[in-house]
RNA sequence: GGGGUUAUAGCUCAGUUGGUUAGAGUGUCUCGUUGACAUCGAGGAGGUCACAGAUUCGAAUUCUGUUAACCCCACCA
């Protein structure tokens, strides 16, 4: 058998269906296992670098990581077919809370606790953890397609990022940007640490404004201040009312007596207060409120602390300690009430905040906890946005970024976890000096004493993943790859983690890998169910992608995800678009099938002349060459969900559903006079196959890479992954032969279209006769009759002389240039034909109503670009034309 | 309280510097299965582009306001 015998036969057993199950796995093996994903710092090249958002380590492939990947992928393998020297980190996230959370729910489950086993043995416990479960979203995420560099995974816990983290550390401190303090930070009683203001959100809820009444000391007088949370009145210190409020200027400098504990508090002024709010007067926590701590702090009142790290009461509740905190203000409003003390109640809406990882309400408290100072590294972050050498993709996002820069508090970057980056601070219990350190320390620097101890606390996570863009290249080494491939080209990532991730990258990248971390920054919205609904857990409807790729295959998944909605935006996930994306796929293996079903004997040095090409030949190879340029464009801006769709138009509505078609005659012509002519047309049919699936590569890689490898291609390439990307198509670009086309067509809908109206039977041609209005039309028509006979069931079709008689029952069409007459055998319905006509007489009259007085606007005319006036003149004419057209026939029809 | 997004066909959404007869998918109606594909083909119906103004020769597209939905930020007890 012929290597061309052979591959026929071959292509006679190719699935009718498209099967991802069959090849997908097959073929990242084969990527994989040939490095085609690795990366050398190659100068020559321009580099292109990015680096994955790490998923958590103990995490799963979410609908939101299928999407984040999917764009990531599309541009990587844009870029590495496109000739950079490109680059695809990939890694994991530690996760403190997060990972800490599910460990210590399994140690619930056997029934101990963290603190019961210690700190070693639980942080071995967690190390066995992401061993087991971490890495398997790192294999989930190659099953959608995902071309890292996997020779280059990295964890953020892994030596070379804990030192990165320790030396930025360090350095900060150094610099005086970390500091320690005790403040009133926001504290999770169920997580039992301290977190950062980002991390509460704030729900609006429907509380009670208790109004409660202090006695004034040695008096018949009450001040009636107005509360919240009753139950921090065991810590009030004080009283405070707006130095201009007259209902109290007699009262301030007085004592009053707290209720219950009996403790002398001052009544004083301060601006804070808002003389229309509540009572005007408000009670003091400074241990538990935030303002009320800086009142403290400015009238030096005492901190009483009266809820725990647990949220629980503590001794200075009284009698209500040890009662959860909610739980006491129940009983205690009840008190409140039998003492008298409680005024009135009254419903009252406020924000309250919730630790945005399990929900609890915030506790603030006070303790000691260590700072990142932002002012100094914000400054920068938020000026190399504004100059532009960050991008915002979409630009909306931009402003959200300085907004939240320019109004940024310190960052309070210490947790009460164990898993994690421990604070390599030590404390010395002689000097009670503290010392940081990039080593570890065994004595004191300052006294040298060997009695220290290291901060049992550890880093925010987000502390060691916005070192990520260069600590993954190696830094603080001064590696080759860091020198390359740093700035990396783009990130993308969703919105939600703009505050949380971006924003610290683009400051510690500035401060420490002294330029900023990315070019680009391509942010995308949330993937939601059907009904708009974020997909959670709790809610259980949430979409399992690995189920989609199972059922469906990762290309269509990966096409459903990028299509239909644009950048920024969220989008619904809908089965029926699935299915629809499957159909796309599906198509194309229908059309590479067909071709390859053909491809027997045919002489792959055969190269066509230009007389050889037919005008479809030229016509397809026009818009394949259009749509190169512009999926092309759509990708280097971003839009690649335009790119896919200009992908999916030009491959399903031209090249199957006319291209394809008007080969067949030439495929199935086995004559020798034919063979030309076949020859041709498979050459054009392999041509623009083999360079669209190429186009189409970055978006479908799997199934383009199964029909690549049987298509006639370069031998020399072994992957279309790494073959180049399609350009410099643009020298068959022909207006001409796309506008012949577009007639002929427009005439081929039109038949089809009459041949409906009068329940034309399928099988049975159609006579067409064909008027030119256009007589350059002519001879284009007259060269390719066969397309109106194979595509609308025309036979035969006459071409009419100039001038010569119209048909009499006949029913009419009409397209740019040309009248279209379907004779009938029988007797027309002149009735039905005229109503259709004046149908289509009454559209072309409000068309060149809209055109005339259009044209007829002087101001149109002179300030209109002269083309665009060109452009609406001719479009007048060709209605004008049509109207003629469509009058006299009305005429004719009204003669019968 | 501040800011943002969205409003286009029954449904989900495109429509990128203002000039289109306003599009797609899906649904719906009619017709069609011998050689790529019924995961398909052909044809049809279906839209005052939320509302009101403004700018302009010209607005789905730019600006202002209104309405509605959603989101983010925010230490009034």
């Amino acid at each position: 058998m012929s290597d061309n015998e052979q591959q026929a036969q071959a292509a006679d057993n190719i699935p009718k269906v498209y099967d991802p199950q069959s090849f997908e796995k097959k073929w990242y093996e084969y990527w994989e296992s040939n490095k085609l994903f690795h990366a050398e710092v190659d100068k020559s090249k321009k580099p292109y670098s990015m680096v994955i958002p790490p998923p958590n380590v103990t995490g799963q492939l979410h609908m939101g990581h299928a999407l984040d990947e999917t764009l990531q992928d599309i541009l990587i393998r844009y870029h590495r077919m496109a000739g950079y020297n490109t680059v695809w980190i990939p890694g994991c996230d530690h996760a403190g809370i997060a990972t800490q959370a599910k460990v210590e729910a399994k140690l619930r489950d056997e029934g101990t606790t963290r603190y019961e086993i210690g700190r070693e043995k639980f942080l071995e416990q967690v190390w066995d953890w992401k061993e087991k479960y971490g890495n398997r979203i790192m294999y989930q995420l190659r099953s959608i397609g995902s071309s890292c560099d996997w020779d280059r995974e990295r964890f953020t816990m892994d030596e070379g990022c804990s030192k990165a983290v320790r030396e930025v550390f360090v350095s900060l401190y150094e610099q005086g940007l970390i500091y320690q303090g005790t403040r009133i930070t926001n504290w999770c009683p169920d997580c039992n640490t301290a977190i950062s203001d980002i991390e509460v959100d704030h729900v609006t809820e429907q509380g009670h404004l208790w109004h409660l009444r202090y006695q004034v000391e040695g008096e018949d007088r009450y001040v009636e201040i107005a509360t919240t949370r009753p139950e921090t009145m065991f810590g009030d210190t004080g009283v405070a009312v707006h130095p201009d409020d007259e209902r109290y200027k007699d009262l301030v400098g007085k004592t009053l007596i707290l209720p219950i504990v009996n403790r002398r508090i001052p009544l004083f002024a301060d601006e804070y207060v808002d003389k229309e709010f509540g009572t005007g007067a408000v009670k003091v926590t400074p241990a538990h409120d935030p303002n009320d701590f800086e009142m403290g702090q400015r009238h030096h009142l005492e901190e009483i602390k009266v809820i725990g790290n647990t949220g629980k009461m503590l001794e200075t509740a009284g009698k209500y300690a040890g009662m959860d905190r909610f739980e006491c203000r129940k009983a205690l409003v009840k008190e409140l009430e039998e003492l008298g003390v409680l005024v009135s109640v009254e419903d009252h809406e406020h924000a309250v905040g919730h630790c945005s990882r399990c929900h609890s309400t915030i506790e603030p408290l006070v303790s000691k906890q260590w700072f990142v100072k932002m002012d100094s590294l914000a400054k920068p972050a938020i000026e190399a946005v504004k100059s532009g050498r960050i991008q915002f993709v979409p630009e909306r996002f931009t402003k959200i970024y300085e907004n939240w820069l320019e109004n940024i508090r310190d960052w309070c970057i210490s947790r009460q976890l164990w898993w994690g980056h421990r604070i390599p601070a030590w404390y010395c219990d002689d000097c009670g000096k503290t010392s940081v350190s990039r080593t570890d320390l065994t004595e004191c620097p300052h006294c040298h004493s060997k009695h220290i101890h290291q901060d049992e606390d550890v880093l925010d996570t987000w502390f060691s993943s916005a070192l990520w863009p260069f600590e993954t290249l190696g830094w603080p080494e001064k590696t080759p790859e860091l020198e390359h491939f740093y700035p990396t080209a783009t990130l993308v990532t969703g919105y939600d983690i703009i505050f949380f991730w971006v924003a610290r990258m683009v400051m510690m990248g500035l401060a420490f890998g002294k330029d900023i971390p990315f070019h680009h920054v391509f942010i995308h919205g949330l993937v939601r169910d059907s009904q708009g609904r974020k997909m959670s857990k709790s809610l259980g409807n949430g979409i399992d992608p690995v189920e989609v790729i199972d059922k469906y295959g990762a290309d269509t998944l990966r096409f459903t995800l990028i299509t239909g909605n644009t950048p920024g935006n969220d989008m619904r996930f809908y089965w029926e678009r699935v299915e629809s994306s499957r159909n796309f796929a599906n198509k194309i293996w229908n059309a590479s099938r067909y071709m390859l079903m053909n491809l027997a004997g045919f002489d792959k040095s055969f190269q066509p002349t230009d007389d050889d090409y037919t005008l479809a030949d030229r016509w397809i190879l026009s818009r394949y060459a259009q749509t190169e340029r512009n999926v092309t464009d759509n990708i280097e801006k971003f839009e690649l969900g335009e790119a896919a769709r200009a992908l999916y138009e030009f491959i399903w509505n031209e090249f199957c559903d006319w291209y394809i078609e008007l080969t067949k005659a030439r495929l199935y012509d086995k004559t020798e006079e034919g063979r030309r002519s076949r020859e041709t047309a498979l050459y054009v049919l392999s041509f623009v196959l083999e360079h669209t699936l190429r186009l189409l590569h970055p978006f479908m890689p799997f199934l383009t890479e199964e029909i690549w490898q049987k298509v006639p291609h370069d031998e020399s390439v072994k992957s279309i992954m790494i073959a180049d990307w399609p350009a410099g198509q643009e020298h068959f670009i022909n207006e001409a032969a796309e506008q012949q086309m577009t007639a002929i067509m427009e005439t081929i809908k039109t038949v089809r279209n009459l041949r409906a109206e009068v329940g034309a039977a399928p099988g049975k041609k159609s006579e067409v006769e064909l008027n030119f209005l256009d007589e350059a039309l002519r001879p284009v028509f007259a060269a390719n009759e066969s397309y109106l006979t194979v595509l609308a069931a025309a036979a035969p079709v006459t071409l009419l002389p100039q001038g010569s008689a119209k048909p009499e029952n006949a029913m009419t069409g009409l397209v740019d240039g040309v009248e279209i007459y379907l004779p009938l055998k029988g007797l027309i319905d002149v009735e039905k034909e005229t109503a259709r006509l004046n149908k289509e007489l009454a559209n072309v009259e409000k068309e060149i109503a809209r055109l005339t007085k259009k044209l007829g606007n002087q101001g149109f005319i002179t300030k209109a670009p002269a083309q665009v006036v060109e452009g609406e003149r001719q479009k007048l004419a060709g209605y004008q034309e049509k109207k003629q057209s469509i009058e006299s026939r009305i005429a004719d029809l009204a003669k019968l």
